[in-house]
Parts: C-alpha cells; sequence; structure tokens
DNA sequence: TTAGTTGCAAACAATTTGCACGTTG
DNA sequence: CAACGTGCAAATTGTTTGCAACTAA
C-alpha cells in the first residue's frame, strides 16, 4: 500500500499500537459488506478469493482484535461456533429458525428500555448485550417445514 | 434402584421411549440443586462423588436429552462452553461480570413483553429465547476491580 | 530498525461418536 | 431377549498458540 488510510477504523487500530494491515482492512471489508452473520470459516474462503496466501489464523486473530477494538461483534447462534457482524446503532435480537436455517433480525423499542432498566436496577456498566431466539419462522410454519 | 420413580420428569422421559437410570436422576437432581449455572464439567466432577463412574460421555447424553425433552436449558455465557440450568417459569438475563466472573440473574416484566411482541410482529413459533449481558457488576465498579 | 503481523503446524478445549458390554422393561 | 444406556478411547470441531519469517511505520 502507498497510502496512508484515514477511515476511523484504522485510526481506532492505530491508537493502541496496531497496525491496519492489508489483511485486516480485507476481512473488515468482507464483514461490512456480509449481510448475514458470517463465521471464521466462511471469511477465510471468502478473503482467500482475493488474498489466497491468508491463513485461518489470521482470520482468527484479526476477528479478536476487532472484536476487542469494539468494531464488529460475536454472536453465538444456537450452534458451537462464532458468528460476526459490524456493530451496529440499535440492539437487535437474532433469531434462527430451527427448519430453514435462516437468521432473522428484529428490532424494538422495547430493547432498549430494557438495557436502561438494566443499568439503573442492576446498577451495572453494561458492555455487552445479546439477545438470541430460536424457533419456527412464519415461512416455515406454512410450509410445515420442520427441523 | 428397587423402586420405581414416578416423577414427572421421569413419565416425560419415558414417554419418548427413554429410562429414567441412576444416573439420568442423579445428573438432573445436581443440577435441580444448583443455585449456579454449572457447565458439563463441574457437574460431572459432582456426579462423581456420588457415582465414580459415570463416564463424562453420560453427562454430555444425559444433558442433551434433558434439554431435548425440554427440561433444561443450556446458555453461553460468552465463554466458548455451555452452561446449564433447569428451565424455569419466567424469561432472564444472565448478566456476567468481567471482573468477577459472577453471573447475576435479572427478570423484568418486560421481557415477556418483548417476546410477546416477537411472535406478534414476526409470527413465529418462538421456542428459545437467550440473553445474555456482560460488563462489570455494581460492586466491581465500586471496587475498581479488572478484568 | 524494530515492534507488530503472518503462515504453518501443532496444541487445545469442548463435545461427539463407534463399539463392545451392561442394564432395563 | 430386545432395546436402550454406558464407559472408554478415538474422532471431530472450533479456536488458539509457538515460532521463524515477513512487513509496516
Amino acid at each position: 500500500m502507498d497510502h496512508k488510510t484515514t477511515n476511523p477504523i484504522a485510526e481506532s487500530l492505530r491508537q493502541s499500537g496496531r497496525r491496519a494491515t492489508q489483511k485486516r482492512s480485507l476481512i473488515l471489508d468482507l464483514l461490512q459488506k456480509d449481510p448475514g452473520h458470517p463465521d471464521a470459516g466462511s471469511l477465510f474462503l471468502k478473503a482467500r478469493e482475493t488474498d489466497p496466501k491468508i491463513s485461518l489464523a489470521t482470520v482468527y486473530r484479526t476477528l479478536a482484535l476487532l472484536k476487542k477494538s469494539g468494531i464488529i461483534e460475536e454472536h453465538r447462534l444456537g450452534e458451537s461456533h462464532g458468528h460476526f457482524e459490524p456493530v451496529t446503532k440499535a440492539a437487535h435480537v437474532h433469531f434462527t429458525c430451527a427448519a430453514c436455517g435462516r437468521v432473522i433480525e428484529f428490532s424494538h423499542p422495547l430493547l432498549d428500555r430494557l438495557k436502561a432498566e438494566m443499568k439503573r436496577k442492576m446498577n451495572v456498566d453494561l458492555r455487552e448485550f445479546h439477545i438470541t431466539a430460536g424457533g419456527l419462522c412464519s415461512r416455515c410454519r406454512k410450509t410445515g417445514a420442520r427441523p
């Protein structure tokens, strides 16, 4: 790279003495473009299309770094492995359909109220907040699809 | 054992062609007595005090069975392994303190409202609903304890 | 220059499974 | 006795780590 990256994320990395490398930018880019909730393995496969030399270890290390930096979050969507997505403004529920496997996001004002109530009543510093739900989505209920 | 167990859980197992064995009863018993959220490993250790021959595989198999039967639920409390607890009446949040590691439960009427809203707006059959939170508990905020 | 980054392979941790033997209904 | 349950060890899966080579600032 022959220029200085100036996007806020690169800055945020540099501030902690970390480098905004091509591989890290690539992975973050893939995450930001992915409308879903990719796991480390699928990010690795996609990243390899652009950078055939990248290793799975680097994917994991980058995900850990981005997570620690508050840029992405990790969710356990009912399975045994993590799924990742960029941190967004509003809290939302991840609903996974047991039949078709789709992950559906659900936002609602009650979520922020709930967080506020937790802070108020528990007097905690709330840094993580994940809601995962499961069952049958409306489509699979109609078609009668079963897990 | 020289008597027929008649508790509802044994019944619920038998209905699916499953047997309410001593080992299964033991594990369920430990779960029901444990005020916390034990993982498979600690249940195994406790179970071995009563039944020195029990294997970790049996613990895992039993946990899977109890879960499938709707008797217990599994939560991922921020770590890479599962924690288990008997299914209780009301939905609750599991808050894990990043500093002291304590898991604090939080119940609130908003939780049931949220579930109702999800069913209504998403038209789903909601079977799983887990909320995990993290941060610093009020005690660690005071003492300044850090992760 | 030099601290930070990466690939590779080996190490780990949590959980699952094949199979022969044991137990239950 | 026929089906289900269990121990053991090996296999899987997902993730982390040691280390030598590499690269950005």
